[in-house]
DNA sequence: CATACTCTGGAACGGATGTTCTATAATACA
DNA sequence: TGTATTATAGAACATCCGTTCCAGAGTATG
């Protein structure tokens, strides 16, 4: 019966993760959402509740999305430790051709928010353990194929690898040179070694 | 001649300076200003401009007053790497015991700003090369002490930790346990074996 | 075709924002 | 002591914020 929906859900949410991933959640206002998404305000709180709300669906959409995407080969390739070089490597080098300075979504927002928001402190801290998890589980795996000494503390260095890789994009947003970014990666993957 | 100010302009810089650093440049208002600074919208207008020259004030501010403090063990302590190191435990164990999520206020505001505001990129590019600096002084002291190999990389080391003594407060700020904070900051310190 | 229902466009809301203005208070020098 | 000069207090400003409301548009079913 009733009118269908003039808009599609999924690229609503992309258009709402790219303004919030650059201008960050307070920066960005619902007009902004509003001329960006193409979606009338009505249709945004009917659809989506408020603001806030909106933003918890983009940063789920963004872990599905980007986030997922982003650490496939660390969780797909065979060797561990090939599977963290390459995810380094690959970011970094989209950091620097991005130019754009946006980041990472999800540590720009627990940056922005987590301190005042338990909401996104939370999401935010979800976020990293997983990563640490898949760091973790590329590391045993570099051991078994021996690629990765075996008197390694995995956790400990599960952690160093998670939170450098957060470094890595808080760099980029800065807007650091390639340089940098270069001498930085190839220091923290000598932690391999 | 004129009425004199009843106002002590540092513990004016001071107070502004907590505020923005626990809440941010743009979620911070100017009444919150007001209110924590005790000093009246239009002495604060008088005396310092607007609210983003008010910011910039802070920040200089900061540098003087926080950052210098910050480093001082790092630039004042005679071997390099136990300049070092004291320098990473001291910052983690006040990260930790702080609880109120503060990080560092060049960071923060880095990664607020920076992408959209050239003066504040510019700021904290400057005051991330100055943090590398340092750090490759005391690397080279590390090396002429004999504490440190001379055979590394003493710029690409420099950037490294630098950009991981962000990375500290930038888990800092997004609340994260201490376990996580101390395994991070010892596989930093393992780059310098 | 009529009805029921949801979506859409845009105006409207109260409140908060950064900034400025005006009137008054307070001092140092003539 | 009177005057020049600056600081202060607080009202007032236009603008933007997130949110809500209402009238009308559009379609699947009866």
């Amino acid at each position: 019966m009733p009118r269908p929906r003039a808009f599609d859900e999924e690229s609503v949410l992309d258009n709402a993760m790219n303004i919030f991933w650059r201008k960050g959640f307070e920066t960005t206002s619902v007009q902004d959402l509003v001329e960006e998404t193409g979606l009338n305000r009505a249709s945004m709180y009917s659809s989506f509740g408020d603001k806030k709300a909106l933003f918890l669906r983009v940063l789920e959409h963004y872990s599905a999305k980007i986030s997922t995407k982003r650490f496939e080969k660390l969780r797909e390739t065979a060797d561990g430790r090939e599977a963290i070089v390459a995810t380094f490597k690959d970011t970094t080098l989209q950091c620097c051709n991005d130019g754009r300075f946006k980041g990472c979504l999800m540590v720009n927002s627990g940056m922005e928010l987590a301190p005042h928001d338990p909401d996104i402190a939370a999401i935010s801290h979800r976020a990293f353990r997983r990563v640490e998890d898949m760091f973790a589980n590329a590391l045993r795996r570099g051991v078994d194929a021996g690629t990765i000494s075996g008197d390694k503390n995995i956790r400990a260095l599960a952690r160093f690898l998670a939170a450098s890789f957060q470094g890595v994009q808080l760099m980029a947003r800065r807007g650091s040179d390639p340089e940098t970014l270069q001498d930085y990666t190839e220091t923290i993957l000598a932690a391999l070694d």
